[in-house]
DNA sequence: CGTAGATTTCATCGAGTGTTGAGTTAGCTG
DNA sequence: CAGCTAACTCAACACTCGATGAAATCTACG
């Protein structure tokens, strides 16, 4: 059926890799998706993913790498009121979040992080460098950053509980449900 | 060095495993905990596991069942002001989460959680019975379930950042402050 | 056309996994 | 002391994993 070489016509097959990857990532964490699943599911041999990327790792931070999307729409919403700015960081972020197309990036290293110290500073990383510097920059308190932290909590939290221990209602609600009871405490915190 | 057969004496190997997967269960999630580790930290053979346990999951259950100690303690804050209630909350939850003796059948969850769905079942089962209704139980709102998830989502939420991303400042903040700031929103959420 | 380089598969290695079955030692009961 | 059962280990099976090196097939360029 498959015969060995390479195959005719132009190749797609590194960024199909890539999108395997990017779902099985994020579905299953790091240490339990495998190389073979992710070939499998990209109708490829398993040591292809070796020639492109050289080692598991390698196709990790290939696949999860700029996580873009949240901080560009984040950075856009300055120059608001702090009610306007916390409700809309609440739903943007719900946005992102429920998304198929980017919680992956992110899903994917939450879940990873878990089992994995390497994908736990790659999303400390992340969320110190993106994330609360531009929550942080929204208060003037003396613990500026603690806030911001608790911010980031308290939307890492939705996340976990809505996708992936999946409990209801918080499962099941819909984004402005959950944003007309977040963006309050948004607000609290940096007020 | 270590004959084979039974050791003289009483034994409290079979506690002393319990104790041992705890730990590593809690540290490492299910996937990536192995039984061979297990046995090795115990001083033990792997299949000693399987002859007390039947296999992996059983042990996992006896190790991480009943993460008793939570529950208790919100039920014995029941007559109070919403004001101590959300305090006394916010604080129980961090000595318990902080504290090596229980935490661990709680994090076992949550890390495994993420890559096994039965363990996800477990965690989501846990919380539905023990945590929410506890909560849910000190507000009258038509949404109470989900504004009793919001806040399970802030617990689950300071508890990711601070034991298993490690972010700072919210990992390296005392009780005190991080009690400070988020009692508040859980009144606000139970108002 | 011819050949260099990219793409792809194959077969295999070594390590680690959960689990099994048989065998060995010790405590308990009569 | 004899016999039963519980505690415990050994060796092995069947499997999956990430990674390697060589070979096969194709495209692109001269």
């Amino acid at each position: 059926m498959t015969r060995t070489g390479r195959r005719p016509g132009t190749s797609d097959t590194r960024d199909q890799i890539l999108a395997v990857a990017r779902r099985r990532f994020a579905t299953r964490g790091y240490d339990a998706t495998s190389l073979r699943g992710i070939a499998t599911d990209a109708k490829v041999d398993p040591a292809l993913l070796i020639h492109y990327f050289g080692t598991k790792e390698g196709l990790f931070t290939a696949a999860t790498g700029l996580p873009t999307g949240l901080s560009e729409v984040l950075a856009g919403q300055q120059g608001q009121t702090l009610r306007d700015f916390s409700e809309s960081l609440a739903r943007s972020y719900l946005r992102f979040v429920d998304s198929d197309q980017s919680r992956n990036a992110i899903l994917a290293l939450v879940r990873s992080a878990v089992s994995n110290e390497n994908a736990a500073a790659m999303l400390r990383e992340f969320l110190a460098a993106e994330l609360l510097p531009v929550i942080a920059s929204r208060t003037g308190h003396e613990n500026a950053p603690l806030r911001a932290g608790l911010v980031a909590a308290q939307l890492m939290g939705v996340a976990m509980l809505r996708h992936v221990v999946r409990l209801d209602p918080v499962a099941s609600a819909t984004p402005d449900e959950i944003v007309a009871l977040v963006a309050p405490v948004i607000e609290h915190y940096l007020r």
